[in-house]
DNA sequence: TAAAAACGTTTAATATAATTGACATTATGG
DNA sequence: CCATAATGTCAATTATATTAAACGTTTTTA
């Protein structure tokens, strides 16, 4: 999945209503570079890719995660949720499994005294969510905390993590991740 | 907030426990470019950039998007939720509104009949949730559903797109967009 | 303690990005 | 219908990224 820098610039420049000497002008670049990326004939330095972004104005992230195609809208209910735990803990995950996403929303269910292990989780990206129903043990860093309904966490994946369900009640959360873990 | 794309280099080569050495013979660059890169001496070209994310390996995206300071940990319950919105719809940010983060997680309450307006909404990134309480009709790109309890959406939020109740019974969400919106 | 290997840095040669100024083509206006 | 300005492209020059091979320093190992 390798992005083409030449078309992405091309497309995004266009959906700006620009044209190349507007943008080389706005940038501070030549038109004739911006033709020549967008030929994908130079491999532009990162610092006169980032000087042409600045006349959209669009930051190099934004121009790297962006996807300026529209992908294929996606817009579903719960028939089109994918169940991907079947254990002690149930994810359903909010949207299709195959379409490339930026993020992962999960809606997650633990049972009574469902753990995700001793072995601390960790990944990159970052992570949270909110409590909706019952209560959860939630172990960053080191430090442990039992959140309950109404409560919310937000950390960076990086760090070693687990969930424990403490109760013998069910808890039912709703997550996301980015980037996406599923 | 521009990236300082040498130490941001260094950074997670280091993170990931390469040579300048090493990661040259893994890439398929020389360490001496690598050296330079890191020193800021020159500003690679987004195909040499690339190639020495290969090595690593990290995508571009991740590479510009990715925080290796291992930012402060954010952990926090209800008490630190900051609530943006306060007339029909409240929204609750998880996490903190100065923090750089990569998404934003939203718990949001749609009083009597609320609506984020005619006038669509339509921003970069991608965005999902679930229903949590009561009924939300959701439009986007024409075409528009009313979601229950359970229910779900994601979708690419460049395309028009309104939230509305219906009901008189309030209705909660806890949604996510990427790249964050607050 | 010396030899060898690894580390990051630097310099000169080479490859490539970026500028400049012109070109052909298509739209805009008098 | 011609003139004028806009569009994107291209060739030659200049600026800069990249290579290859060396350097000095530190760490490893015998």
């Amino acid at each position: 999945m390798d992005i083409d820098v030449g078309a992405h610039l091309k497309a995004v420049r266009q959906m700006y209503g620009l044209s190349q000497r507007e943008l080389a002008k706005r940038s501070g670049v030549t038109n004739g570079l911006i033709s020549l990326i967008e030929q994908n004939r130079v491999s532009p330095s990162v610092s006169s890719l980032k000087k042409v972004l600045d006349g959209i104005p669009m930051a190099l992230s934004d121009f790297f995660t962006f996807d300026p195609a529209g992908r294929p809208q996606v817009f579903f209910a719960q028939d089109e949720l994918t169940d991907i735990g079947s254990g002690a803990v149930a994810l359903r995950l909010v949207g299709s499994r195959l379409a490339k996403r930026s993020m992962s929303i999960l809606h997650e269910r633990y049972g009574a005294h469902a753990d995700t292990g001793t072995e601390m989780l960790t990944h990159n990206g970052e992570e949270g969510g909110v409590v909706v129903r019952g209560r959860i043990e939630l172990t960053v860093g080191g430090e442990s905390r039992v959140l309950g309904p109404g409560d919310a966490y937000y950390f960076n994946s990086t760090m070693p993590h687990r969930f424990r369900n403490p109760a013998r009640e069910e808890c039912e959360i709703v997550s996301a991740s980015s980037p996406p873990t599923f």
